[in-house]
DNA sequence: CTAGGGTTAG
C-alpha cells in the first residue's frame, strides 16, 4: 500500500477494491502522510471511506480529523462527526477518550474546541456520567468550558437538586440557562422558587420592566444579534411563568412590529395563560383564531391545554366536542391529550366515557403510562369506589405493569380519606415488600390516616418513620399532625412541632398558620396569635 | 433552546 501515491491511490481503479482490505492502521498511516500534504485532503479521505464506504475509523483517526475541523472552525463537520463517534463508541467511553486525548492531542491549538464539543454531546445524548467525567477533566486541564456545553448538562440535572451545583459553576450565564433553571424548577413543582429565581436572578433585563425587557431585545439588533422567534418566545414564558398575561400580549405586539410572525408556541403561551387565570372563553376564542390561521397542522398541544382548561372547570361537554373535533380535523389525539380528557370524566365520575376512552386510546396503540392510570384511579378513590379502584391497580401489576409510587400513593390516601387506615397499611406493606421506595406523599397519608381514626400516637410515630426511610418530612407531615393536635386543643404539642421544624428548616406554609391559630383558638390561647401572625409576616409564607 | 396531563395538609 504504501508503495502507491496517494492522489493516485484516492483517484485511480485501485481505492474500490482496496478499502475492504484496509486496516485502520493503514488509514491512520495513510492519514498522517496526508495530513502533512493537505489537511483538507485527510479530510475529504476520511469523510469517504466512512460515508461512501461505510469503513470503521479508529479512535484516533476520527479525533485527528475533529481537530483539523476544529482548528478549521468548521464546527457543523466537526459536531457531524463527533456525534457519530460518540454514538459509536456509547455511553462509559468517556475515560478512554479522554486519555486519547490528552495523551495525544495535548499540543493541538483546537483541542479545546473538541473536548468541549463532545463534552456538549456526551450530555446532548443523555451520557451524563460520560459527560461528568469530561467535565472533571476538562477542569484539571484548564480547559475553557462553554456555556452551550454547561447549559446541556444543566439541563440534564434540571429536575434534581444538583441544578444548583452546576448553575454556579457556569460564569457566562445566557438566557438558555436561566430558562432552563426556570424550566427545572416548574417541573420541580418549585413554582414560587422559580418566580423568586426570575426576580433576583441577573437575568434582570426580564424582570426590570416590559420596557426594559422589549429594549433589550431591541438591543440585541444593534449588536447584531438579531432576537428570534424563539428568543421571544422564553420572554413570554417568563412573563408567563410570573403570572403576567398582558405582557405575553406586549411580547406579540413586539415581534409583529418587527415582523416577526409569532407561532404556535407563543400563541399556546398566550393560551396557557388564560387558562390559567380561568378565562376559558377567552382562551376558546383564541384557540379558534390559531385553528383559523392555518396552526391546526402543526401541532396537538395548543388544543390539549384547552382541554386541560375545559376539564379543570367542569366544561367536560365541549372538552368532548373539542375532543371529537381534533379528530375530524385529522388531528390525532396523542398520550396527553387522552389522559387530560379521562381525567376530566373520571374527576366527574363518567368512568364508562372515561374507560371507552381509555380502550380507545389502547387500540390505537396509544400506551398508557403512569399519568393516565393515576387520572382513573384517581377518580375512583375520589368517588369513594376503592374496592374498584384496588382492583384496577391489582389487575394492572399482575398484567406486569412495574407501578410506580405515585399510583400506591393515590389509593394509599383513598383509603386514608375514608378512615380505612388498615387497608392503608396493608398496602403500604406490599409497596415496601414489592421494593418500591415510598415517598413523603406515602406517610403524609398514613399519618393523615391515622389522624382521621383519631389515634394520634401513631401518627406522631409514623412522622419519625419518615427519617428511618431516608426521607425529609415536608410542611405537609407536619402540618396534617399539627391539625389533629390543634383540633383538641393542644396547643403544646403543636408548638412542639412547630419548633421541630425550625429546626429541621422547614418552611411553614400559611396552611401550617392557619393551623396554629385555629389551635390556639380552640384551646383558648387568643393572646398568643398576634405573635403568631407576626412570624407568619416576617417569615413570608408562601401559598 | 421555547407550548400540554398525576398524589399529600386547613
Amino acid at each position: 500500500m504504501k508503495k502507491i501515491g496517494f492522489r493516485e491511490f484516492l483517484h485511480g481503479n485501485h481505492f474500490r477494491g482496496l478499502v475492504s482490505d484496509l486496516s485502520q492502521f493503514h488509514v491512520e498511516e495513510i492519514m498522517g502522510e496526508l495530513m502533512s500534504e493537505s489537511p483538507d485532503l485527510s479530510v475529504w479521505f476520511f469523510k469517504e471511506l466512512k460515508y461512501v464506504y461505510g469503513f470503521r475509523h479508529s479512535r484516533f483517526s476520527a479525533l485527528l480529523v475533529s481537530h483539523v475541523l476544529a482548528g478549521q472552525r468548521r464546527f457543523k463537520e466537526l459536531q457531524v462527526i463527533l456525534e457519530q463517534f460518540l454514538q459509536e463508541e456509547g455511553s462509559g467511553s468517556a475515560s478512554l477518550l479522554c486519555e486519547l486525548l490528552s495523551k495525544s492531542f495535548r499540543e493541538w491549538d483546537s483541542t479545546g474546541v473538541v473536548w468541549d464539543m463532545l463534552l456538549f454531546l456526551s450530555s446532548r445524548y443523555k451520557m451524563v456520567d460520560d459527560s461528568l467525567y469530561i467535565l472533571e477533566r476538562m477542569k484539571d486541564l484548564n480547559l475553557n468550558v462553554s456555556t452551550q456545553a454547561y447549559n446541556s448538562i444543566l439541563y440534564n440535572f434540571r429536575e434534581t437538586y444538583k441544578m444548583w451545583d452546576v448553575y454556579k459553576e457556569i460564569d457566562a450565564k445566557n438566557e438558555h440557562t436561566y430558562s432552563t433553571v426556570v424550566d427545572g424548577l416548574c417541573r420541580q413543582q418549585k413554582v414560587e422558587d422559580a418566580v423568586l429565581f426570575l426576580r433576583n436572578s441577573e437575568w434582570k433585563d426580564m424582570v426590570g420592566s416590559i420596557e426594559e425587557a422589549l429594549e433589550f431585545a431591541g438591543d440585541m439588533n444593534k449588536h447584531g444579534v438579531e432576537p428570534d422567534t424563539v428568543t421571544y418566545n422564553i420572554l413570554a414564558k417568563g412573563f408567563h411563568l410570573l403570572g403576567m398575561i398582558s405582557w405575553v400580549w406586549e411580547v406579540i405586539q413586539q415581534m409583529l412590529d418587527k415582523g416577526l410572525r409569532p407561532d404556535v408556541i407563543t400563541y399556546t403561551i398566550l393560551l396557557c395563560g388564560h387558562c390559567q387565570l380561568g378565562n376559558i372563553d377567552k382562551g376558546l376564542r383564541l384557540l379558534k383564531d390559531m385553528l383559523s390561521r392555518g396552526f391546526e397542522l402543526n401541532s396537538v398541544i395548543p388544543c390539549s391545554v384547552m382541554l386541560s382548561g375545559l376539564c379543570k372547570t367542569g366544561r367536560i361537554g365541549e372538552a368532548l366536542s373539542l375532543f371529537y373535533e381534533m379528530k375530524a380535523n385529522g388531528l390525532r389525539p396523542d398520550l396527553v391529550a387522552y389522559s387530560i380528557v379521562i381525567h376530566g370524566l373520571c374527576r366527574l365520575g363518567e368512568f364508562d366515557m372515561a374507560v371507552w376512552l381509555y380502550d380507545e386510546m389502547c387500540s390505537k396503540r396509544i400506551i398508557p403510562n403512569s399519568r393516565t392510570l393515576g387520572a382513573i384511579l384517581l377518580g375512583l378513590c375520589q368517588k369513594g369506589m376503592l374496592l374498584e379502584a384496588r382492583a384496577f391497580l391489582d389487575s394492572l401489576v399482575s398484567t406486569g405493569c412495574t407501578l410506580d409510587i405515585i399510583l400506591y400513593n393515590i389509593v394509599i390516601d383513598g383509603y386514608a380519606k375514608s378512615g380505612c387506615i388498615e387497608e392503608a397499611l396493608d398496602l403500604f406493606k406490599v409497596v415496601i415488600e414489592r421494593g418500591i421506595t415510598p415517598s413523603v406523599a406515602t406517610f403524609n397519608s398514613l399519618i393523615y390516616g391515622y389522624c382521621k381514626t383519631r389515634n394520634i400516637a401513631e401518627a406522631r410515630k409514623t412522622l419519625d418513620v419518615i427519617t428511618l426511610y431516608g426521607l425529609v418530612p415536608s410542611a405537609v407531615s407536619y402540618t396534617t399532625l399539627m391539625n389533629a393536635y390543634a383540633n383538641c386543643g393542644n396547643t403544646h404539642s403543636v408548638d412542639q412541632l412547630r419548633w421541630e421544624m425550625r429546626a429541621k428548616g422547614i418552611q411553614p406554609t400559611s396552611f401550617t398558620y392557619s393551623v396554629i391559630i385555629k389551635g390556639l383558638c380552640i384551646g383558648r390561647k387568643l393572646e398568643k396569635c398576634n405573635q403568631v401572625l407576626r412570624d407568619m409576616i416576617s417569615e413570608g409564607a408562601g401559598c
